[in-house]
DNA sequence: AGTGAGTTGGGTAATTAGGGAA
DNA sequence: CCTGTCCTAATTACCCAACTCA
């Protein structure tokens, strides 16, 4: 362990949030539109998404809350 | 390039599983809603099936139980 | 700087959920 | 007991052109 950046998280692109959840990528579009569903914006506009978020929704269990 | 993020189930629509089992997707979600069928819910309330899972009851032999 | 893939936006069909009755 | 069908409302999928990303 070197240099950690503060609070680095994975962020996913809508394709492969959309994979996940065997969704068109417009539709997660909507769920962040809809504020079901924090998004990130890149500095073009283009969405990206918290993959522990995205996990926890899918009903994977996360690592860090594992005694849930 | 849809880089696959995490370990993900690849989910199958209520049509898609009723084509494979020749019935209505009515009944998949009765079969869903008695438990009989573990379900994933999109978050419009839509629900996804484990294909893993589908193939299994309909008899097709899972590769990752191939040691079974 | 240019190329190809991915994303965004809006609009319109197609699925799905839910309850209820045959 | 199980299934297929009818209904309405909600959600999702596919169409386009323009923009961003790597």
């Amino acid at each position: 362990m070197t240099t950690q950046p503060a609070q680095s998280e994975v962020l996913l692109t809508p394709s492969e949030v959309a994979t996940l959840f065997r969704v068109d990528p417009k539709t997660v579009t909507r769920w962040a539109k809809a504020g079901k569903l924090s998004s990130i914006r890149t500095l073009g506009g283009h969405r990206r998404y918290r993959e522990s978020e995205v996990l926890e929704l899918l009903g994977v269990p996360n690592q860090r809350d594992r005694q849930a």
